[in-house]
DNA sequence: TGTACATCAGTGAACGCGCGTTCACTGATGTAC
DNA sequence: TGTACATCAGTGAACGCGCGTTCACTGATGTAC
């Protein structure tokens, strides 16, 4: 039956964020509909009402998990100093609790070779989220000029994402660790002068 | 009918390689057997005559596919000086010709999200393939401890990994251009003492 | 070296299953008077 | 403010489709004598 219009949005809020938890957890193809409405409480048919296709539904979710990690990092940091600031945010994206709850944490690196091959609407999604991520770090590297510390942030994110994927990849516990801390070393490396 | 001995080897070889570049191509769980048998010039039904499983094909696939790019690296860098030889690394793994043929590049790069939830079996040739692409920059690194060159070579190694997935998800060009640029620049500084 | 038979690579139909999407239906909400 | 009716959120069955896997069958290859 017909809810009321504020139900209607709380619904859909709920349905974008089980969904991007799912396509986090089990990927992109592999979470299907039924079982994502399920897990928001509904039936699959109630979901043409709120989306008009499963790419919709991803590229809203993708969108709306990069908002929130860049808002969880953007409020962790506020007030820090910019060196502080970095190693904060390193200490948070490359932590063992990152890597082992792929779920909540960050969309680039629990689908990024999956949003390589998703349409456009998407890409652009993740790629104004991956933005997002590298603005915080380029603001941290105020000793550089402008135009260095936007390169350099690219690249810092990238490495930081890259490093979170490898480490739920590899098998060998210590060597996963001793990625996550060669990789923070080898950024505050890089944001020296 | 039944096939000799070395025909039925090369068939096995060429399923292995033909997945793999449709599992680079569309993803591990989008590339379906029917499809990638059909690609081979087989059809569907003999594919369990070579393997036991979708799973371990793909085990395979990654093997090879890893084997094949390291073994392709190695041999562009022999005899070369260590500082050459680590340029030659990044400007062939970074390159915008690797950026936009993934079928034929590294799997890492390729599926990395999806590697991430795989069986232990494709973990472990995952992490193999990853510990030999670091070993070839960690003997480029020969200027630094052993034990500091080995955590830095893993570091370096997602980086590369995460700015080829990430210039492939970018939908701006000039962004995607300029963070395969940065990744090579903070790579080269990060190699120094 | 030749013959008889077992092996098995590859074919194509079939299996049950879950996928994304559509649709008739329900009844509470929203709207127009 | 109350009434009549249109709207539409959510349900559950149904759609065609491709998935991974199985199987009876074919006929050339491999093996034992």
């Amino acid at each position: 039956m017909r809810r009321s219009k504020t139900d209607t949005a709380r619904t859909r809020e709920r349905i974008v964020e089980t969904a991007s938890q799912q396509f986090r957890r089990h990927g992109i193809s592999d979470a299907g509909l039924s079982r994502l409405m399920a897990a928001a409480g509904l039936t699959h048919g109630g979901f043409y009402r709120h989306f008009a296709s499963k790419d919709q539904l991803v590229t809203e979710a993708c969108h709306e998990a990069l908002l929130s990690l860049t808002d969880g990092l953007e409020a962790r940091i506020a007030g820090k100093s910019p060196k502080r600031a970095l190693s904060l945010l390193l200490e948070t994206y490359l932590s063992r609790t990152h890597r082992d709850q792929p779920a909540t944490g960050c969309v680039l690196a629990a689908l990024g070779s999956e949003l390589a091959r998703s349409d456009a609407a998407t890409r652009d999604a993740a790629t104004n989220g991956f933005l997002r991520l590298a603005g915080l770090i380029a603001h941290q590297l105020k000793i550089l000029p402008p135009d260095e510390a936007q390169d350099r942030s690219l690249a810092i994110a990238a490495a930081m994402v890259g490093a979170i994927t490898l480490s739920r990849i590899i098998t060998d516990a210590p060597i996963s660790k001793a990625l996550l801390r060669g990789t923070k070393k080898y950024i505050l490396r890089a944001a020296r002068k």
